[in-house]
DNA sequence: CCTAATCGTTAGGTATGCCTAAATTGTACT
DNA sequence: AGTACAATTTAGGCATACCTAACGATTAGG
């Protein structure tokens, strides 16, 4: 089974604290397809590290500490989801990899993606070898 | 402390037999940064699920299971890491990277990564954007 | 208010990969 | 062949993220 990571944690807390100010243990439980009390247990741990302001059955909010991280993370996660998508994945298929890339990857490299992402953006709009590479992905060779 | 994966052990199996035709626990050890003793019990496990032929004081060779998947993987962590090495990055941050996102990506990713980065590598040579994108990571904007 | 259902936490246990220390096997040199 | 050294395995623990079962708190309906 796959093991979650606090960082995932710290991103599902983020998502669902935005309505109410509050993530729940059981929302957080559902998000992340898990059971209550490991979200309990890992909420105690956050706590200890200052990442997420908790209290028992009331439950958990981002620190500043917290809220940093998070949109550091969310920042990642983005790029990467928009590589895969500018390279013709699916979005959900895209998010999904994103949330289990982002984590394994040097800052050197996530910088780099980032950069890459941008450049294409900011072209003209669909480049002319984005156009050809999805061309190239369907028919045979476009070049 | 990081966790290393099954998959990464069948990949050092795969680079160090091939010399000899087989590994030893200790270079497998000293390869991927742990103890022996982690070594021994992980190929009693790989042994166990049918992926090495291991034969204690002797050492460790994939069997032709192993080797399939070796090569799969292996193929996948090439994908990756051309990927990076393409985006500018250092083939050795590369390839550390490549260790590491390669088991989290879903097929269908990897299939499109694997797609993209032989459309960049069937073009001429260096594409015009290839060099574009150098240069708008180094001075500002060239485009 | 007071009980019932729901939600959360606590307690205790599993799985997995890692470690150190001690025992065992293999090897090489005299 | 015998002994000293090196490599490997065994034995016993630690950490972490997960789970179920049982207990405690919160909230909503009467």
């Amino acid at each position: 089974m796959k093991r979650l990571t606090r960082e995932e944690y710290i991103e599902a807390i983020h998502v669902l604290q935005k309505p109410v100010g509050r993530a729940k243990t059981g929302q957080i439980a559902a998000h992340m397809g898990v059971r209550p009390p490991s979200v309990t247990q890992m909420l105690i741990k956050l706590k200890d590290e200052g990442l997420v302001d908790y209290e028992p059955f009331v439950g958990a909010k981002l620190t500043p500490k917290g809220n940093a991280l998070a949109r550091e993370l969310m920042a990642r996660h983005k790029v990467i989801a928009d590589l895969l998508e500018i390279l013709g994945i699916d979005r959900e298929t895209a998010e999904k990899d994103a949330c289990v890339i982002e984590h394994h990857m040097s800052r050197e490299s996530a910088a780099r993606l980032k950069q890459f992402v941008e450049f294409v953006q900011s072209a003209p709009r669909d480049p002319q070898w984005v156009e050809r590479f999805r061309k190239y992905c369907e028919g045979g060779e476009a070049r």
